[in-house]
DNA sequence: GGGGTTTGTGAGATTCAACGACAAACCTTC
DNA sequence: GAAGGTTTGTCGTTGAATCTCACAAACCCC
């Protein structure tokens, strides 16, 4: 009882920023007895701290603003992407410390050296934070299949690693006895965009995300999607075009082999191994008017928007958030798809999506699984931190 | 506090059935003093009863079994559909106490003369019962957009319903305040049988029920998907043929165009309108041998397993239970549908997946309506019933 | 019939939030 | 500038609800 009200407040002050104390009372349904002894006792933690408010012109005793305890209180995002390495710090109110990414060879990655520069990545964002600290969590996201357990990558074709224990294999490089949990790349932005992006204090979210391949995460009703075995929001496999491309899955004309960037630069005629700069390319021969560009993305915009409109029709999210590739070229695909969106999306649905391009760009899923990290904290304030981990 | 533990219980042994006292402190992690304090409560109250608990064998005293007294504590689940409209008396612990179904004009329907109809058909039901009863809730479900208040139909195509506020025609026609809530026909469906059917404690769970159309019923993470605006789950419109054929809802290759009974009598070189007969003789055939009544089921088949593949891949529901008429076609579409899932359905979730025909048959929907009636009492125990209205 | 085991019961302890009265801190007004 | 009004924090008390612990009850087996 106790523990659910301080969740409440914590998680309160989390999401929805510093509060006045007359305002958790009016929010939580508790008497200014109850909130003043709970917020006593995350003062006592260090979670939070009272400032005097802003003289705000109303009549009264002014209520002390309750403010979350950032710069002490942190958990740390990583995020293992087949370029990147990224790893950052957040505290208690969503801020972020310091971030750090750092590129990395393509192909089939060794897991024990990615490991290792995860660990390095963490050191140095640790090392970097002026206050000594206290560390509630780990949250790690990567671009493949996670088992239930939050700890387990079952595949992550990308990266080629499958049946890998990512917590057991972290846990001994990280030297620390900080929690550690593990989420879908796709997962993570989708947790960051509903919580602080294109999508915040939206229960239903659909975040799809355009990188090598295309992944989705899906909040429904406020609470992650994750399906009976953990794998759910596997939208790129979404089967959309019975005679299209065969799919790396064994499939055939996947939501992925028709939005992902290879057939984008095939439509364009280009070569669809040429990567990312091939896509820049691509987009600047549209602005100048080359028919080619122009067709290849317009066509691209439809057949996104044929995809989305089934996952709009079974999902009804509220909110698509467009993020990876599809942000980048979210402005040229934009009016195709929305005409598609129009045509084959049930116009009672239709009514209440809108799209948006994520707000957070491509640190969403870092942002996501630091978000991740703090879950444990947000139920049970009273769980305690670890250490700071410190080097030499 | 003390709410959330009697709800608890009540839920508990509504949905796995009667359970001794001793069980109960284990499930409840509660003690022996308070699990004995509130079922005092709730035996007061009339909701359950103790009876001796069967000799055992087992040392030790003998814990007497708590039993959901479903006699005197009912619901009514009502379904109006296309051809009939039904409704049912549902005991606490799930009972079903009485049903009666009653076919009625095709077409649009009069909605003042539907209502009629179901508030004759209630009346018949509670005055069939033989103990006087309380009334805790009715349910309602539909083949129909229903908005998140549950009380409204946006709209009913095959009903030709828009707009209506189905609580308020209902309310004056059942002579009673106990509460009305209303839900989709696939909900009910998925509702019914992932508590008591063909997906019984399961927590993800896609029902798909083939009528006129194509409706599909999700639960995830043991909660109803309702998406943001109420509409969720509208599976019949999943776009899988981009040059398939038009689809009522304006689009082009739905789900539904392809695994609708209408295409399955086109492929046979039947008559689309030809009806549910016209379905039972094609059957007839195929069993004989006739090779065209073998190749459209096949086809069918594949497309189901189309369409499902990429509804498996986002959700990933652990079970997907076919209602309705695909509930009929089930052993017929089983192997190429499975066929198309292997091929398309990534191999992680394939695993984890089964595909079942519902085991509520064509009451699945009705039960599922009266399930969702019980949901405010198993919420809060201490919501007080409405005496019975009885007619004349 | 006695010992062992499991369960129900009842009295006191404990934990927290609700309640009510009062003091503190701000505003407005005369 | 002092008085009155308003909102809020604090403190002691009350009350609800569960937990603890000891004991009695009801079964088994030997």
């Amino acid at each position: 009882m106790r523990l659910a009200n301080l969740a409440t407040i914590v998680r309160g002050l989390h999401l929805l920023g510093p509060t006045t104390r007359s305002d958790l009372v009016r929010r939580t349904g508790l008497t200014r007895s109850a909130v003043g002894d709970l917020v006593a006792e995350l003062t006592d933690r260090g979670l939070v701290h009272e400032v005097p408010s802003e003289p705000t012109g109303a009549p009264g005793r002014p209520s002390p603003v309750v403010t979350p305890r950032a710069e002490t209180n942190v958990v740390l995002g990583v995020e293992i992407m087949v370029d990147t390495v990224a790893v950052a710090a957040v505290g208690l109110g969503g801020t972020l410390l310091r971030s750090v990414r750092r590129p990395r060879e393509h192909g089939p990655a060794d897991v024990d050296r990615t490991l290792d520069d995860v660990a390095g990545l963490t050191s140095d964002v640790l090392d970097s934070l002026t206050t000594p600290s206290a560390l509630f969590g780990v949250g790690v996201a990567v671009p493949g299949l996670i088992r239930r357990d939050g700890a387990t990558v079952a595949t992550a074709p990308n990266l080629g690693w499958a049946d890998l224990h990512l917590v057991a294999a972290l846990r001994p490089r990280l030297a620390s006895d900080a929690p550690i949990s593990v989420l879908n790349e796709a997962d993570a932005g989708a947790l960051a965009e509903s919580r602080r992006g294109a999508a915040a204090r939206r229960g239903n979210v659909l975040y799809l995300s355009g990188e090598v391949g295309v992944g989705g995460g899906i909040i429904t009703g406020g609470h992650q999607l994750t399906g009976s075995t953990g794998f759910a929001g596997e939208v790129g496999h979404l089967p959309i075009r019975p005679d299209g491309d065969e799919c790396r899955c064994g499939g055939r004309g996947c939501f992925e082999t028709e939005i992902g960037e290879a057939k984008l630069l095939e439509r364009a005629g280009l070569d669809p191994a040429a990567g990312a700069g091939a896509i820049t390319d691509l987009l600047e021969r549209s602005a100048a008017g080359d028919a080619d560009a122009v067709r290849a993305l317009e066509e691209h915009g439809r057949w996104l928007g044929f995809g989305l409109s089934g996952l709009i029709n079974v999902l009804d999210p509220g909110v698509v958030v467009l993020g990876g590739l599809l942000r980048t070229l979210h402005p040229h695909l934009e009016r195709p798809m929305l005409d598609t969106l129009d045509r084959h999306v049930l116009a009672d649905i239709r009514a209440g999506t809108t799209i948006a391009p994520s707000a957070l760009g491509d640190d969403a899923p870092l942002l996501g699984a630091a978000e991740l990290a703090w879950d444990r904290t947000l139920a049970d304030p009273t769980a305690l931190p670890t250490p700071l981990p410190r080097s030499a």
